[in-house]
DNA sequence: TTTTAAATAAACTAAATGGTCTATTTTTGC
DNA sequence: GCAAAAATAGACCATTTAGTTTATTTAAAA
């Protein structure tokens, strides 16, 4: 990487965790500079306009969760070890790999009624998580280890909403234990189409 | 209600809704001005800063969905009644009662880092909800209406932090679906306490 | 009808904002 | 060590922003 590919990329995390926590709208270009810690002139050296900046953030944002999420799950072979393994990944949402929360519930609420192109970003991951979780349940009902009563995209839906609703409640509350009680509450609904063996 | 009283109702209404869509970071008093048709004099008449009429706007819009729920669980008689009564009320994300989507996952997302003043309205807002949720089904279990397998804290939660997610992910991916399958799903699931009689 | 309250239009301020430009310095690769 | 690339500091610009002020008009109440 190159010592501007290496600025880029050091102005795109820095600005993302602002963006994150204070939203697109409310952040300003000299936040992003002081997060940074880079003059202007190289700022707008390796961006467009704020609009770019905020576009390779969300780009990086939902990156990075994707690889996290399908990193934990490769670490898994059964159906429900990988299922169990994306809840664990979100267990403490006062702790976020990106701090200020969830960016997927942060850029739905802040996008979904002014800003189109980062709207579609994030159905695209949104859709994509979803039809992941659910082609993984689908193959553990075919290998036997969950019984055919299982409604793979039911369940797949459910707990995703569920996860981002408790990212977001469990933030205003200063409490990560919604989410735990709610991840031990899936988990148990999960083991209950478990079949033996 | 005075003239005066009149206006800076009709402020508080239009602007929340710019609110609730745009953010209030995004929202200039500019757009409120033209949302609500008023001059600029008119609004600092009625409000001491940009901070003051959002709070105010907050506050509207809490009110308001603290008086339809309870409106909506007035009506009914049973345990169960009240809480799909209160899952009904939420059925359509796209369609909020604010334009914009429900101010609760908004308001969070965009106060849990910056503004502790929202927060706590929020905040307050959601545990009082929660605790209602979980006294009404105690009182169900209480009443014979459940069986005491039914834990109520822990389905209230599950609940509201469900449905609040749905009305994000909704939104961004422009269906209704997952919202009405959760409900489905979650009605299926408080029915399976229900105890007959 | 006349006083008072409320709203308007519009000019104005000060600060913040996004963005540009340039001359200078620092860093990197050859 | 030197040329090219990258970054800096900072002046600068136009626009937007929040907020104020004032003189005037409109509406309500006495």
């Amino acid at each position: 990487m190159s010592k501007a590919e290496q600025t880029r990329q050091t102005i795109i995390e820095k600005a993302s965790v602002i963006f994150n926590e204070k939203g697109i709208a409310g952040t300003s270009i000299d936040d992003v500079l002081k997060a940074a810690k880079v003059a202007k002139g190289c700022l707008y050296g390796h961006f467009a306009s704020k609009e770019d900046l905020s576009y390779a953030c969300v780009d990086y944002m939902l990156t990075r969760i994707s690889e996290r999420r399908n990193n934990a799950l490769d670490k898994e072979k059964t159906a429900k070890a990988k299922i169990f393994a994306f809840m664990d990944n979100n267990k403490n949402p006062l702790l976020s790999y990106i701090d200020g929360g969830c960016p997927i519930v942060n850029l739905s609420a802040e996008s979904d009624d002014t800003n189109p192109v980062i709207k579609k970003k994030v159905r695209k991951l949104i859709t994509t998580a979803i039809k992941l979780f659910t082609d993984i349940l689908h193959d553990g009902i075919a290998k036997n280890e969950f019984s055919d009563c299982l409604k793979p995209e039911e369940f797949a839906l459910k707990m995703f909403m569920s996860i981002e609703g408790a990212n977001a409640i469990c933030r205003v509350i200063n409490s990560a234990k919604p989410m735990q009680q709610l991840i031990h509450s899936l988990k148990a609904e999960l083991d209950s189409y478990s079949l033996p063996g």
